[in-house]
DNA sequence: TGACCTTATGCGGTTATACGCATATTGTTC
DNA sequence: GAACAATATGCGTATAACCGCATAAGGTCA
C-alpha cells in the first residue's frame, strides 16, 4: 500500500470517527432516517447534524434520498459496521487489561 | 448504544485514521517492527512516527516491547485489520460510482 | 565514563474540526 | 403568493490535530 492509497483509506476512516456519526451509522444500520429523525440521537444543534451528514456522505458511506420536505439518509455500504465492530473488539482487550491490574 | 460508547468507538476510529497510521498498522500485520523499521514508511521527521505509535498505543491497536535499544510493536488486536478493509470496500463502491458518470 | 544509537517529549506555529447562531434553500399547503 | 416545515450553508470562534526542530531519556559498547 502506498501513502496515496493509505491517505484514502484514512479519510474513510475519519469520516466515521466521531462519536455522533457513530451513532447515526448505527441507527442507519436499521433502516433509513430523515435527518429529523437522526437529530434526536443527541442534543446538539440540527445544524450540527447536517454537517455530520454531510461528512459522511463525502466519505461514501451514506446517501440521500428527498421525500417531500424530508431527506432520508441510508448506508451506502453497510460493510462500514465492521468497523464499528473491529472497535468493540478493541475496547474488549482494553477492558481486559483494566480488569486485571 | 449510547453517547458513551459512541465516543469509545469513535476514539478508536480516529486513532486509526490517518495515513501514516494506517501504513503502520498495516506493516505491523506482516510482523512485528521496531521505529526504525516504520520511519521508512514516509518521509517524514523521527519524532512523527514516535508520536503517531503512541496515539495507536493509547487506543489500545498497538503495544511495544523494548529490546536492547530498539523498541518493536505489534497488532494488539488484528480484527483492526477489518476496519481497513471496511475502508476498501467504500473504496471500490465509490470506483464505480466515478466510473459510471 | 564518554561517544553513539534509538526512541520519546517539550515547544511553537500552522492547519483542520467542531460548534452554535443566524439565515438561506427547498418544498408543502392553504 | 404567504406562512410554515425540513434541511443546508455562511460565518466567527474555540478546540484539537499535526508537524518539524531541538533536546531529553534510555540503552549499548569501547
Amino acid at each position: 500500500m502506498n501513502y496515496q492509497q493509505a491517505k484514502i483509506r484514512a479519510e474513510i476512516l475519519k469520516a466515521l470517527a466521531h462519536p455522533v456519526r457513530v451513532l447515526i451509522v448505527e441507527t442507519l444500520s436499521k433502516g433509513n432516517r430523515c435527518v429529523c429523525e437522526l437529530n434526536k440521537l443527541a442534543d446538539i444543534d440540527q445544524s450540527n447534524i447536517s454537517r455530520h451528514l454531510a461528512v459522511l456522505k463525502k466519505a461514501g458511506i451514506v446517501t440521500d434520498c428527498r421525500d417531500g420536505m424530508k431527506v432520508f439518509y441510508h448506508l451506502r455500504t453497510p460493510c462500514i459496521l465492521n468497523a464499528l465492530k473491529c472497535a468493540v473488539e478493541v475496547m474488549k482487550v482494553e477492558d481486559k487489561i483494566r480488569n486485571y491490574f
